[in-house]
RNA sequence: UGGUCCAUGGUGUAACUGGCAACACGUCUGAUUUUGGUUCAGAAGAGUCCAGGUUCGAGCCCUGGUGGACCAACCA
């Protein structure tokens, strides 16, 4: 429950201002509109949390609403996969509409506007169309058949519904403003020709609505008191009410639009084109692949519905461009898995270990935990013998000091059973371990209270018994793309930055047992590994897991920390260069908060800068009011790099070199005094 | 050569009518731990893009810059 003190975004200020100012709460009401050409990702999660959440938050109905506008892009199978993904995150429509239902009444409303003469049936080509336009930077010209008579156009526009023209041949426009500074409102197109079934009205309709006339006016059908969309959508606005002012009857609810920032996520992108594009070059296997962030995706790597939902609501709105790091999902991820999925073990890169002092051919049942974060999750049962498998990495003839794990005559325990010593080693040819030999201590079973059960080791490893273990197929996933943001790069594609390394299979993999019997909506932790759940894929007799996410790894971290040298070489670019001066200001601005080397290397860096500086520029900064005293340093010491450079002397130098002088700070004293 | 929006630690967001810049992730210590996980305790990291103004007081208001995003599909 959210209690009075929480912060709110932006768009719940509007809302709490709207209901301030009177506007009854039971008008409340909310919708998401994705257009049924392609699948859900995590950036609409956004989306639908914002919206659905609001639903709860004031008990408002939220409407499904797909924008079928346009039956060139839709199909079914979008609509079927978008329903289940907003149902699985959890939320629950009031009402399943389409922009198709309205249909009829759009058109009714365009003949209306026709008659007053506010829409007009236009039959240039797109060309000629866009070379009207003009630019953003010129006003357009008016197309030559702006002032059709209305009966004309009454007569176009019917016998355009009634399939008399081919495609591209005749359109409906509003006659608004050409020479709006407003791009829209220079005569936007409301309805063209397209023969095409469409998935819900098949044949019956040959002219379809665009975006704009159809997204308001169903928002004012649906009587849809805030019409929250994605920033891009923020220069539609004026369109959208302009076409509302022209239905509007006072005794209804008016909509209001209102844009808020998509959510980025690094290492990724975020455009249904662009996934589409991953998925029909084959570069991903289908929409649902687990490296995609689409929800069906994440789905099918192990996400939970309340992981995501969590990660919106810690994510946060507004309307600043973003790219919100992945570790915030992830840590959205584990921390959910972490109260739920059950401990079980797996071995992914196996070595053999025999513990040659335990009877050969005895089998013994213990007892692991089914979650130590829930006392009463019990236990389950697996199988130990004297042949198992544990991790390759866990072992090292010679690990040191910092390595807990096993290595030649140091203990262990084996995770739930007992403290085993390393002895010996079996090679083969090429030097590799192909067993490890080690003894164990009878006393030390895990959970037996005895003295010996109590003993601290170094480390625990996990293992799985040779002769009971199932095999099966395992899936790693790495991330997609090399760049942090793949598809912000000018010069660059975003298939450039594709991971080559980001699926990785391991055929045969050893688990416990009790796995055999998991079920697709179970979550494991596959322990000291990370998440795994199980993939669809899966047949009877041929496990296929999928990891969800790592669990954090410290040790992994150090170990590459040391190996691995620097980072190779960021992928990102040099960001734009910010104008030096401007630079310096800001590095000024710092300058009397910092002392000795640090200080050194500021006053280094904006002498270097100083260097593309010119005079005229820096002169203004000569005014600074005296209270700024880094920024007065900064220009002090970017003077002296010109001065130095042969710039002639003056009276306002010379008047702003004194007042270094007599400043109390000391570092602008000693830097005005280099240059007397 | 236009219009609109945006700018707060590395990242994402807060900061109500101007009043000690907060939270989370990430990073780093230490303790606990039969998961190098979890948990617990703590630390570092921004003075709010720049300048000027109003004010006792500015992240917030005003002016002028700078930087970024969006806008010219018969897409949504």
């Amino acid at each position: 429950m959210k209690d009075s003190t929480e912060s709110l975004n932006f768009i719940e200020h509007i809302i709490e201002e709207d209901l301030a100012n009177g506007f009854p709460k039971e008008k409340l009401r909310f919708r998401f509109p994705p257009e049924p050409n392609g699948y859900l990702h995590i950036g609409h999660a956004a989306s639908i949390c914002l919206n659905f959440g609001l639903g709860e938050k004031y008990q408002a109905p939220v409407n499904l609403r797909f924008d079928d506008t346009n039956p060139a892009k839709e199909e079914q199978e979008y609509v079927d996969a978008i329903k289940r993904d907003i149902a699985w995150l959890g939320f629950t429509w009031a009402e399943e509409r389409y922009s198709s239902d309205y249909f009829q009444q759009l058109y009714d409303w365009a003949v209306q506007l026709i008659r007053e003469g506010k829409a007009y049936v236009d039959e240039q080509t797109s060309e000629e169309i866009a070379a009207q336009k003009g630019t953003p930077t010129s006003v357009g010209t008016p197309s030559p058949f702006r002032n059709r008579p209305i009966e004309e156009s009454l007569d176009l526009f019917e016998r355009m519904k009634n399939g008399e023209f081919p495609a591209g041949s005749y359109l409906l426009r509003a006659k608004i403003d050409m020479a709006s500074p407003n791009m829209h409102m220079r005569d936007p197109i409301l309805y063209r020709i397209i023969n095409k079934a469409h998935h819900r009205t098949g044949s019956k309709w040959c002219i379809y609505p665009m975006y704009d006339w159809a997204h308001g006016q169903s928002d004012y059908v649906e009587q849809v008191s805030h019409s929250l969309c994605t920033l891009e959508f923020k220069a539609h606005r004026e369109l959208y009410d302009w076409y509302l002012d022209q239905i509007y009857d006072s005794s209804l609810l008016r909509p209001k639009q209102r844009e808020f920032a998509r959510r980025n996520l690094s290492f990724t992108v975020m455009s249904k084109r662009k996934l589409l594009e991953l998925v029909q070059k084959k570069i991903v296997n289908g929409w649902d692949d687990p490296r995609m962030p689409t929800i069906s995706g994440l789905r099918r790597r192990g996400y939970t519905p309340s992981a995501i939902r969590n990660f919106s609501e810690i994510a946060g709105i507004s309307k600043r461009d973003n790219v919100t790091e992945v570790s915030l999902l992830e840590y959205c991820i584990r921390e959910d898995l972490n109260q739920t999925a059950t401990r079980v073990m797996g071995v992914l890169n196996p070595v053999k270990l025999v513990i040659t002092n335990y009877p050969i051919d005895q089998t013994e049942t213990l007892y692991l935990e089914n979650n130590p974060e829930d006392p009463n999750s019990g236990t389950h049962e697996v199988p130990f013998s004297r042949e198992l498998y544990i991790e390759r990495e866990d072992f090292k003839e010679d690990g040191g000091k910092k390595f807990f794990r096993l290595s030649i005559g140091n203990e262990v325990r084996l995770k739930s059973a007992y403290i085993i010593k390393a002895e010996s080693v079996l090679k083969d040819e090429q030097g590799e371990i192909i067993e490890i030999q080690a003894t164990y201590d009878p006393d030390s079973k895990s959970g037996s209270g005895s003295e010996a059960s109590q003993r601290k080791v170094k480390g625990t490893l996990h293992w799985v018994s040779i002769s009971h273990a199932v095999k099966a197929e395992v899936r790693e996933y790495d991330r997609l793309f090399l760049d942090e943001s793949p598809d912000s790069h000018e010069d660059k594609n975003f298939l450039d930055f594709i991971n080559p390394d980001s699926l990785k299979i391991i055929k045969e993999a050893y688990l416990e047992p009790y796995l055999s019997h998991a079920t697709m909506d179970e979550k494991f932790q596959f322990q000291r590994l990370g998440y795994f759940t199980l993939d669809p894929d899966s047949q009877p007799g041929h496990l296929v897991f999928n990891k969800t996410v790592g669990l954090k790894d410290t040790w992994a971290k150090q170990n590459t920390e040391t190996t691995v040298q620097p980072k190779p070489q960021s992928t990102v670019p040099q960001q734009p260069k910010r104008k030096a001066l401007n630079e310096i200001q800001q590095i000024s601005k710092k300058l009397t908060n910092l002392s000795g080397e640090k200080l050194e290397n500021a006053i280094q860096s904006i002498q270097e800068l100083a260097k593309e500086v010119s005079y005229d520029e820096l002169e203004p900064l000569f005014n600074t009011a005296a209270k700024k005293v880094g920024t007065r340093i900064g220009v002090t010491l970017a003077l002296g790099v010109m001065l130095k450079k042969g710039q002639q002397r003056n009276e306002t130098m010379e008047a702003f070199i004194q007042s270094g002088l007599n400043d109390e700070n000391e570092i602008l004293r000693s830097a005005a005094e280099e240059l007397t």
